[in-house]
DNA sequence: ATGGCATGAAGATCATGA
């Protein structure tokens, strides 16, 4: 049973994005989230599984629709929804590849399209592997760019594989080397981000010290040394309805969680 | 000690993750 986030206002709206690491292994995980926290639209990354064994049932039963793009093994995206959502693409349009990874999936609910992406890591498959990072990065901004012209309300959300900033890593996590904070993935990162778009988490929160994810090893949570890779970027309008944005930081501490948490958005 | 967990693959280790 739905109830509104906002009762009496039929456009506030809560999404959140949560690359879980396998939805096999982490399915009870993403349903009491969902209990818990009543989002109207969940963007899920590395799903690990092929399109038709994704547990849709499941997520049914709990009230959630899925729109899944999966493959065998690696990547897989999928978003939930318990609002009314149209397809837009299974892909991220641009990308010149007859068998693309699957990395992103669109659609169109309460008016705002939404982006689920799932950026290439870029530091496995050497130069190539990491010019397909740049590639997925050129292809959103000609996205974003597309719906900025089209004066589409739009949302472009998941694990971006980028620390945008030295803010958003602690020291002795990554080398300079790694893609994840290399100033070509940053340049990256800036050329969407200055399309005139907002990042959610630091239009409210420009200073604090925010982490998506902990290492499984070294003790990373424990010590508490994380990195901020998973984002959600605004269009215009929407940037100007948001309420809140903040990673669920509880969920790391659970049992068998993702080395990832949710980041929760609220828009009025 | 770029591999100390974790995940999925028709696997008895390897590729990938970030």
């Amino acid at each position: 049973m739905r109830h509104q986030l906002f009762p009496g206002r039929l456009t506030g709206v809560k999404f959140a994005t949560w690359n879980v690491n396998s939805v096999r292994q982490r399915q009870g995980h993403v349903l009491d989230w969902l209990a818990r926290e009543q989002p109207d639209l969940l963007m899920l990354q590395e799903i690990k599984c092929e399109t038709g064994l994704f547990p849709a049932q499941a997520f049914r039963d709990a009230g959630y629709e899925a729109v899944v793009v999966g493959q065998k093994s690696y990547n897989g995206v999928a978003t939930l929804a318990r609002i009314p959502a149209e397809v837009r693409h299974r892909a991220l349009p641009g990308l010149n590849d007859p068998e693309p990874p699957a990395r992103y999936v669109e659609v169109e609910a309460a008016g705002i399209v939404f982006g689920n992406l799932y950026l290439p890591n870029g530091n496995s498959g050497g130069t190539a592997g990491y010019e397909a990072k740049l590639e997925f990065f050129s292809a959103l901004t000609a996205r974003a760019r597309e719906m900025l012209a089209a004066g589409q309300d739009f949302v472009l959300a998941g694990d971006y594989n980028v620390c945008p900033t030295t803010d958003d890593l602690d020291p002795g996590t990554l080398s300079d080397e790694d893609a994840l904070v290399r100033p070509e993935s940053r340049a990256a990162w800036r050329r969407l981000l200055w399309c005139g778009l907002t990042d959610a988490v630091r239009a409210l929160h420009p200073d604090e010290r925010i982490r998506t994810f902990w290492d499984y090893q070294a003790g990373a949570w424990r010590r508490d040394i994380g990195l901020r890779i998973d984002h959600a970027l605004l269009s215009p309008r929407l940037a100007e309805r948001l309420v809140s944005a903040m990673p669920d930081r509880e969920e790391r501490g659970k049992e068998q969680p993702s080395d990832h948490v949710p980041l929760v958005v609220v828009l009025d």
